[in-house]
DNA sequence: GTCTATAGAGTGATAGAC
DNA sequence: GTCTATCACTCTATAGAC
């Protein structure tokens, strides 16, 4: 897609399946125990190929990262239920320890604005800010959320908590990151017990 | 202090000179812009001492955060205000830009359990919230915050708020940090503006 | 006929074996 | 401490899609 080259329909179908293959392996054995050379092996292309498509390893990794975000917008489908959802998520996300490895790793390196991945995690960012506010706002309007919270604000509050959590757990010994990040929206949130309730019920549609 | 090598005193004194002039070039003009051969000249002493005393650049750019840690102890004194601090203590540290993301991106890269940094971001981890959730009982036997509340976890969602915006703050556009943690503190500890007017009272050292 | 996409044959760096 | 294997990645050339 940012790639010069490409105007040939059998690019793209090679990027995915490169993307995919590359997604596939890191989920399997972790990203630093992949070579280059399955993923091009799996993807059926040969070393040389993937290069062309990618000029390093590492945009293929993002390339994956990105594959696993959009796989993911299209099984969950629409993104009310983002709040609701989110310690489940934050527990399922922390034990896809591969993934979620790399994604840290990654987006460590990316803070510096020259790393190719920057760009990838600033978007992503934004669009999960979208989604979170988004859901706020719903929750407003079905009286489970205060409306003198800011959606925005809160938004950033929350996925701040989700990613610092994440980190904690990789780094210090495990503890229950649902149960935590399920008390951060309680508490950014302001729902008592009787509103979470409301919450829970509403997102399991009833 | 985890080195085998260095019994001769001499070698901690070296071992810290190189630290110091780490830190300081690295706070100048960022640590992708600082060569070893600098540090080295700096501390005064030779390339090929510096990597006698480290294994590689990275273990340098560890000791240096180290450093920083401890100068930063030593000149807070007493850790009392913790809480209280965090708000200006991120927006400090955010604008730090250069130490920020070396910070940033090592905690990303010591995800892994074999990285050298590994450690020292879990004692980092452990020592950080040792400190906060000591200063929320403090809060709670002043009365400031609620006595029901788990100190410890309260104190890992306080660092994760905390973690989670620096990166967003690296990422993304600016924002007001400290404005955004000091709400997650006030949410998190349950305070009311009359409880974090005492909280800054407190602090301020009445 | 152009230029994309692929293939062959490497290089340098590095980590682990011995 | 030296050797070796492996890895990411490159250079050059050409087959073939458009």
């Amino acid at each position: 897609m940012s790639q010069k080259r490409g105007q040939y329909a059998k690019s793209e179908v090679k990027r995915q399946a490169l993307a995919e293959s590359a997604l596939k392996l890191v989920q399997e054995k972790g990203h630093r125990a992949v070579t280059v050379a399955e993923i091009a092996a799996l993807a059926g292309v040969s070393e040389q190929s993937l290069f062309y498509h990618f000029p390093s390893k590492e945009h293929l990794f993002i390339a994956a990262l990105q594959q696993f975000d959009d796989e993911h917008i299209r099984a969950v489908g629409k993104e009310a239920g983002a709040v609701a959802d989110m310690g489940p998520r934050a527990e399922v996300g922390v034990r896809r320890t591969h993934l979620s490895r790399l994604f840290a790793e990654m987006s460590g390196a990316a803070v510096d604005h020259g790393h190719p991945a920057n760009e990838y995690f600033r978007k992503r960012l934004a669009r999960s800010l979208h989604v979170v506010s988004t859901d706020i706002v719903r929750l407003q309007g079905l009286e489970i959320v205060s409306e003198d919270i800011d959606a925005a604000s809160a938004a950033r509050r929350l996925l701040a908590a989700w990613n610092g959590l994440q980190f904690q757990w990789h780094h210090g010994p495990e503890f229950d990151i649902r149960a935590e990040l399920e008390a951060v929206v309680d508490a950014v949130l302001r729902l008592t017990a009787e509103k979470r309730a409301l919450l829970e019920r509403d997102f399991h549609g009833d």
